[in-house]
DNA sequence: CTAGGTGCAAAGGGTTTGCTACAAC
DNA sequence: GTTGTAGCAAACCCTTTGCACCTAG
C-alpha cells in the first residue's frame, strides 16, 4: 500500500511518534474496508500483537481523528465506527444569504445514510450533494 | 393544553396505565420546548415531584418511542435527546426505479441539522426536502 | 383483586483517564 | 537522555435490568 507514507509524515510533521501499534491500528483500519468499530479494529490487531490494549486503540483513533486520518460515525445506539478520511470527498454547504459554499465532509451524510439503509433498505443518492442555508456569519451579521 | 387527549386515548387503547408520572415526563417533553435530555426531563419533575426515577424516565421514553409519541435524536457523543413527536411533518425518500415515495420521519434530518448548526453555525433549509435513491424492493429485485 | 408500573440499587457496555514503566527520537 | 506512549486497571457516563412493593383499572 502506497499512501501510508502520507500518514507517517503527518504524524511526525505534527510532532508524534510513529509506534507499532499506531501502524497496525492503521492498517486494521485501512485494510478493513468499511466502517469499523474500536473493538473490530482491537480484535483484528490482537491476532498478531497480544498486548495490545483497547483503551489504545481508543487514543489512538482520537489521535487520527484530531490529525484528520480517519472519520468517526457515531450513530449513537451502538458504538461508534472509524474509516480511512478520504480528504477530496465532500460535499458542500451553501448560504442562501452570502453565496458562499462551505465543504460538508461525506462522514456528515454517511451517519444518514447508514441509517437510510439500515432501517429501510433505501440507498441514497448522496453523490453530488449540497444543502442550502445560512451561514454563521450571515445568521449573526 | 389540548391534545393531551390523544396521548391517553393512545396509552389506553396499548393497553397502558395512565400514571402520574408519565403524565408529568409528558408535559415536561411539551413545555420544554426543544430536544431534551432523559436527565433534563428527569431534573425537571423531580422539581415537583422527588421521587421519580430515572430509570422510570428511561422506561417511560421507552414507551412513548415504541407508540411514537415521542422522538429520540441520538447524535452519539451525548445523551440521546427526545421530542415530541409531530406526526404530520416528515420529509420524502423517492426512489429513482419505481419513482415511489417514502415517509421520512424529521428526526433523522434534524440529526443533521443538529450537527451542522452546532459544529459550523450553519442553519441547513430543511423544509421540503427529498432524498432520491434506490428503495429496498428495486435494489433486491 | 391483579397485572402492570415504580423506586431502588446494581449491573452493563462503550469510552476515558491516572499512573508507572517503556520505547521512539 | 527526554518526552511522548503503551499497558493495565479503575473510573465514568448513560442506559438498562432484577426485584419487591405498590397502584391504576
Amino acid at each position: 500500500m502506497a499512501g501510508h507514507g502520507n500518514v507517517v509524515a503527518t504524524l511526525k510533521e505534527a510532532g508524534y511518534r510513529l509506534t507499532p501499534q499506531r501502524v497496525m491500528v492503521l492498517q486494521a483500519i485501512a485494510e478493513g474496508g468499511g466502517h469499523q468499530t474500536a473493538e473490530a479494529i482491537h480484535r483484528e490487531v490482537v491476532k498478531t500483537y497480544p498486548y495490545l490494549d483497547i483503551a489504545t486503540v481508543y487514543r489512538i483513533l482520537q489521535l487520527l481523528k484530531r490529525l484528520h486520518l480517519v472519520t468517526e460515525i457515531d450513530l449513537g445506539g451502538d458504538s461508534a465506527r472509524y474509516e480511512v478520511a478520504e480528504p477530496n470527498k465532500h460535499h458542500h454547504m451553501v448560504c442562501r444569504v452570502c453565496s458562499r459554499t462551505f465543504d460538508l465532509s461525506t462522514s456528515y451524510l454517511e451517519e444518514l445514510r447508514l441509517r437510510l439503509v439500515n432501517e429501510f433498505g433505501f440507498e441514497p443518492d448522496l453523490e453530488h450533494f449540497a444543502i442550502g442555508g445560512q451561514c454563521a456569519e450571515c445568521a449573526s451579521g
